[in-house]
DNA sequence: GCTGGGTGGTGCATTTTTTGCATCGCTTTT
DNA sequence: AAAAGCGATGCAAAAAATGCACCACCCAGC
């Protein structure tokens, strides 16, 4: 869309820190971009950027500025995909910002269903943090975020929330196992895995054993759930801690998985939602409903 | 702001209905004119205007795209607005649509106080039938509207609702002057004026005769309060009704007002909402709460 | 203290884009 | 059948954006 073209230049500058490496980035001379910035600026009334020695950046104007822009961008690719539903062109793009646990089973099967009914709506699929995944929907470069635990959800509105007990992950042999339900004492004697600490299921481990003695000692710490669900196979006694929409059923991956009892550790919730006030494209609002239609079962 | 100069021409054609006489309007070639619709549609991905034989109509893909393009001028509005008062200017404008009962009294008292405080913000005032302020609203023309019983509420939030009963207007030695309370039917009987039916006075006056057998006869119609005003002034025994906002106090005008009997007419509602959603520039908001603290002693 | 590599800004020639003019093909009106 | 109005289009002129060369400046590191 060329009249977005301006603000492509200045996102690009904001992001390079300067105007001649974003000059290079954009195929374009540093003087034909110092040039728009300038003029725009003037017709702005007021500038945009803090120049110093070393570049330039964003003051607050430019903040806002940005912002502005970001939510016209976004809007604008709602009526176009609005007036592509209405030719009945069922067309459009989903992007979506999760949660790690959502992309070994879970995303991948509804994202499949969604395209055999759709076939024209395409996906992005980004793993975010759960702090990220909120920033992901405040800049909207997703239009949803499907996140286990988030840190604020003040620019997030929620379109479902199901609750997800933690589960352990062991080998089916494991002494563990026998139990239906498992106390988080019993667990930590043996050796653990657990997720670093911007996770949530991070966060609820550690409030739980905040208020006993025991403490959290993993034989290994890491940000991949992928990386942690693999190990439990090569080392008989390990567990691992993990949320059960991540999970598959015990018969088919050949480790089992039991929940924390609750009342060692409260259950954490997973969060469908968009940004705060937004209306979304059609595409990505018909995913989210069939999205929480799912997520009902779960609840 | 450049960008939105094709948008600026979209909307002139829109209304000119011709790309001539749009091209005529802003100064500027059909051809040229021409040639910048059909390149955004191609952009665009969607032709937005109808071909008709004598002219050219939006379409619905042209319709959401003008609507889109109207919130995000405002919005740019909004964020320009900012822009200069965090740079401590305190400038900006405001632009209310109000019914008409707003215009003699209320409204210049609380423009001329406000602007006491901040000589840099400037207002626009449009009278508007309670149809029409709604719709200014949502076409963005407007920042905020003070209206007496709306029709919809369904694009306007409200920022405060105060109530109004209707009262009787007369001159001071006037039979009907001597009870504090009056009664319908003893107006009726008395030459009235009353405004025409698109005014919320007149739907709640009809409404009223509804319950009887009693009904409507004024002797004069009219879409001006103020004419209505001035005429009970010449003809003795002449009433009209009105709400108070719009009237004086009784020593300052000559003539003297008195409440309608809730238990024969509803007290109208006198709302000041803006459009749903919308964040308003600074100094709209700032007016809209200067207003909201005033209302509240209408309370 | 200077030098080198980085920055944003600017004058001027060049390229690209936009515009205006003339004209076409079409439909409705007279 | 003619006239008047409409949108579309080829082509030349005008306007705008760009690229190039260069300036002034700042700061790091010798």
């Amino acid at each position: 869309m060329k009249h977005l073209q301006t603000f492509r230049f200045i996102e690009s500058v904001m992001r390079a820190g300067s105007i001649r490496k974003a000059a290079d980035d954009m195929n374009i001379t540093a003087s034909a971009l110092n040039r728009r910035i300038q003029r725009f600026e003037e017709e702005f009334g007021a500038e945009i950027f803090e120049r110093l020695p070393r570049g330039v950046r964003l003051n607050p104007a430019g903040e806002l500025l940005v912002q502005h822009f970001r939510a016209q961008a976004s809007d604008l690719r709602r009526v176009q995909s609005q007036v592509a539903d209405l030719s009945g062109e069922r067309r459009g793009h989903v992007s979506v910002a999760c949660s790690q646990a959502l992309s070994p089973y879970f995303l991948p099967a509804q994202i499949a269903a969604y395209r055999r009914d759709h076939p024209g709506v395409t996906f992005s699929v980004n793993i975010r943090d759960r702090a990220a995944a909120e920033q992901d929907l405040a800049t909207f470069s997703s239009d949803l975020a499907l996140v286990f635990e988030p840190v604020h959800l003040v620019d997030m509105e929620v379109l479902i929330a199901v609750p997800q007990p933690i589960h352990v992950l062991m080998q089916t042999d494991h002494p563990l196992a026998r139990k239906a339900e498992l106390r988080l004492r019993d667990c930590l004697d043996f050796p653990h895995l657990a997720p670093t600490e911007q996770y949530g299921v991070r966060a609820l481990l550690d409030m739980a054993v905040a208020k006993g003695t025991r403490s959290i000692r993993p034989v290994a710490e890491s940000d991949s759930f992928d990386f942690m669900r693999h190990y439990v196979r090569h080392e008989k006694a390990a567990i691992a801690f993990q949320i059960p929409i991540g999970l598959r059923e015990e018969s088919a991956s050949g480790l089992i998985h039991r929940p924390l009892s609750a009342r060692d550790c409260a259950p954490g919730t997973l969060y469908l939602g968009q940004m705060r006030g937004r209306t979304l494209p059609v595409a990505s609002a018909r995913f989210a409903q069939a999205l929480a239609r799912v997520l009902e079962g779960y609840k």
